[in-house]
DNA sequence: GCCAACGTTGGC
DNA sequence: GCCAACGTTGGC
């Protein structure tokens, strides 16, 4: 089992709406790092940080799973999609999209300031000004920002 | 809304 | 293959 972190826009897409729906399509990646992680590492059953992007204030909320092997994101061949890609071969389609399920909204936000006060995640992809949407976390990163989801907030300061 | 960091494109 | 220009991400 793997583990990842996924990130959203509230706005778009957040894990209020995941409850909801339980199950999701995950489109519109379009970068290759993403894409190839999804295409060649990612398993059924892999857990995964949800991250709210792009919010007040950024930050993991909750887990979801990966429900489904990777398939064509038919996003890309939409042209009134936002993620639209016109050099993408109906045949041989360049981005996919994998099905995400909800797992569980975590007690409380664990946010970027506040990964970022942890020395034991000093080698998070997300903390080294990577902008990879989709990216590995390892067992011990992912158990750590649980086990502080159900804890206390830290003092500010 | 700004803009730094990063990724992609395309001319050469 | 280099690299400047451009586009996007995402924190602030």
């Amino acid at each position: 089992m793997q583990y990842w972190l996924m990130k959203s826009e509230p706005g778009d897409y957040s894990i209020d709406d995941l409850e909801r729906d339980g199950t999701e399509h995950w489109d519109g990646i379009r970068n290759y790092q993403a894409r190839n992680l999804m295409r060649d590492q990612m398993k059924v059953g892999d857990r995964v940080l949800f991250y709210h992007s792009n919010a007040k204030p950024p930050g993991v909320v909750g887990v979801a799973e990966i429900a489904g092997r990777p398939y064509p994101d038919h996003t890309q061949f939409d042209p009134d999609a936002k993620y639209y890609d016109p050099t993408s071969d109906q045949d041989n389609p360049r981005w996919i999209m994998v099905d995400v399920r909800f797992v569980e909204k975590l007690p409380r936000l664990v946010s970027l300031p506040e990964l970022r006060s942890y020395g034991e995640l000093a080698d998070m992809v997300l903390l080294n000004r990577s902008r990879l949407s989709v990216q590995p976390v390892t067992k011990e990163q992912y158990q750590f920002i649980l086990d502080r989801a159900r804890e206390p907030a830290p003092e500010k300061g």
